[in-house]
DNA sequence: CATATTTATTTGTATGTACAAACAAGACTT
DNA sequence: AAGTCTTGTTTGTACATACAAATAAATATG
């Protein structure tokens, strides 16, 4: 059994590239009905849990650069969603009572999106993957 | 023991997420000596291995949209190491000898890749965990 | 206390990727 | 053979994300 061509999925590298681009395209179907991609779901939840949390654990809490955070923080609160206030050195980041309303919605979308991914790779399996995705994520961010 | 958070790691889009951005990191880092980023090396293995290659076709082993393949080439073509030839509705993909002389330079960089990761995760449980990505993905892929 | 260092945040800029629409060539259908 | 459908490719445009540099506040050091 030869091989014709080098086999890229045997590249952690590739491989959790091509995962990554599905999930984020059934992640963002998922929470369409919340009119939000998905980033900035995860991150209305985020603020909504810890009110006047700072970009910086914002963006421990979702792995992403504080740059990035403070760039969806700008859209959301261009669009009614979130609001800043400025504490010294630090920023306090609030939901508003719009982004509120939306909450459940959201929550309610996540729960979908377990539900849809569940479905195909099986409860028991989705969760072993998960599981070893964040264990390895964990080791190699060092 | 209770969660003060909703806890991101245990869905699947963010552990993937968190993942890919940390391999692509370190992808980069490991092609940094042959002067690109990982995905226009990937592209230039592959159109190594098959020349004359299509666009779809790439895009398939790739895993990635046409559209995105087509960036990719134009900026080969620009730098030198790609060229196109139209055949009908078809486009034809040719590695230039400029970009012949950087594929062991590729080659040795993505063994790097594989080495580094394999040292932190461990070879046999980074191989596993490949394998179960690369699964998922393809169930996921309908 | 004044200066130097560290830390949190934001800005300028670049990049990878995708979607939808446009195009163009081939393949069907009648 | 003419018109329709399909398929491969490219373009226009948008978005998420990051890096490096700039700011600005807080802390440490001499």
């Amino acid at each position: 059994m030869e091989e014709k061509y080098t086999s890229y999925p045997t590249c952690l590298y590739y491989s959790a590239n091509a995962l990554s681009r599905i999930m984020t395209k059934m992640a963002d179907e998922a929470f369409a009905p919340t009119g939000l991609s998905s980033s900035y779901a995860f991150l209305l939840m985020t603020v909504n849990e810890s009110p006047g949390i700072n970009p910086k654990d914002i963006s421990c809490r979702m792995k992403l650069t504080p740059s990035t955070i403070t760039r969806l923080i700008e859209k959301m609160e261009y669009r009614g969603f979130l609001e800043r206030r400025q504490c010294g050195r630090n920023t306090e980041v609030f939901p508003t009572k719009q982004s509120q309303k939306l909450i459940p919605l959201i929550i309610k979308a996540w729960s979908d999106l377990y539900e849809k991914y569940e479905e195909i790779l099986g409860k028991e399996e989705a969760r072993n993957l998960t599981a070893a995705i964040h264990q390895a994520q964990l080791k190699l961010n060092i």
